[in-house]
DNA sequence: GCTAAACTAGATAGAACTATCTAATCGTGG
DNA sequence: CCACGATTAGATAGTTCTATCTAGTTTAGC
């Protein structure tokens, strides 16, 4: 799968610049919300430049920009579970969303889960999916290694993810870290209840 | 509050068509992809009889719809919530989640949720907060009920209608009921973990 | 049944958005 | 250091979107 192919460290800058802009942009207002003119203007690249580095426009802006937060959280949620119990894993993972809600003043969303939400693109959708999946086999992972059988180790992971997903919604609606508090702690209860 | 002004039985039918279209494209592309055209051309009625009926545009008629759409599922949740234990409720609201992604093809998420996750308009976010509140009020009294503090109620109510929120967002991304079903036996969990 | 108000219809203006095209600039291998 | 491919810039075309405007139709009260 997918070498990358070798770009010039001027192209990947540039690259790198549309994506932030474009991820802060779907975390903010989705797919349909994020305007290709917005993300030019945010990141200081000009139209023709997005075009030439996505040829395939926005679908192909949008869906690589998923990945790549999906990734991003993805990693520190991988690398959280390695180094600390399921428990402790998922409580950082709310902090991180809190953190991340907080400093935006409740502008931002997740950058997955936002876009996904109004989404009619096929690509987008298959990206947030893989995205979503990789998630939930890391803390399924984890969630086996502490003893649950597989079943409830993807339930248990589905859920959690859902659980995230749910309260960063509601957080960024009410413009409250209540509901992902309260997630945080609902999280917590439901590992240890679901402990073997 | 409110005493609804009067109106004929012809213009109460065509706001009630243009308001079905309108929560049907919501749930199905949040504020941003749902355009006007496309609410007339589905509902039959004619671009100047939106103005006419909803004089502030789009934000009216969007948020008129997210109360609306909010209303009737925090009725139904009231219903459920005085017939029946929590426990049957909560999972009598995930089913019905599940019908409803079901008989869209998964076309279809919450019509108060998706909107809410990319709006950026305050009307939109203000109705959106009240049908969350009205909703986790439900729950959170029928918590007290069973003998929970008041404390544990709200949490776990929040955390409820997170989950559900999340559940629906992967489930409709993913194509796929798995998500509300895990959602479900989750919350089922929830609400006997936290029980007296 | 006639009149006035409420309602509906469809055209249109003006802004925004995606995508494309041409010219200019950069930077790196020979 | 020069020449050529890779990259960038900004203008522009064609859609689609929101909102408004004017004319026509229906409803309800007297």
């Amino acid at each position: 799968m997918g070498a990358e192919r070798s770009r010039s460290r001027r192209a990947d800058a540039t690259r790198e610049r549309l994506l932030v802009a474009t991820e802060e942009l779907l975390a903010e207002r989705g797919s349909h919300g994020a305007g290709l003119n917005e993300v030019c203007a945010r990141s200081g690249v000009a139209y023709g430049s997005l075009y030439h580095q996505f040829p395939d426009g926005k679908s192909d802006l949008v869906a690589t920009s998923v990945r790549r937060s999906g990734a991003a959280i993805g990693e520190l949620l991988e690398v959280l579970l390695d180094q600390m119990p399921l428990t402790e894993a998922v409580a950082a993972m709310f902090a991180n969303g809190i953190a991340t809600v907080e400093r935006s003043a409740f502008a931002r969303g997740c950058p997955v889960g936002t876009p996904a939400a109004t989404g009619d693109d096929e690509s987008l959708r298959a990206a947030a999916t893989e995205v979503f999946v990789r998630w939930r086999k890391a803390i399924a992972k984890s969630a086996r290694r502490d003893g649950r059988n597989a079943r409830t180790a993807d339930d248990l992971a589905i859920a959690l993810v859902s659980l995230y997903e749910g309260a960063l919604l509601v957080a960024r609606t009410e413009r409250s870290t209540r509901p992902l508090r309260a997630a945080a702690w609902a999280a917590a209860a439901l590992v240890s209840a679901t402990a073997s």
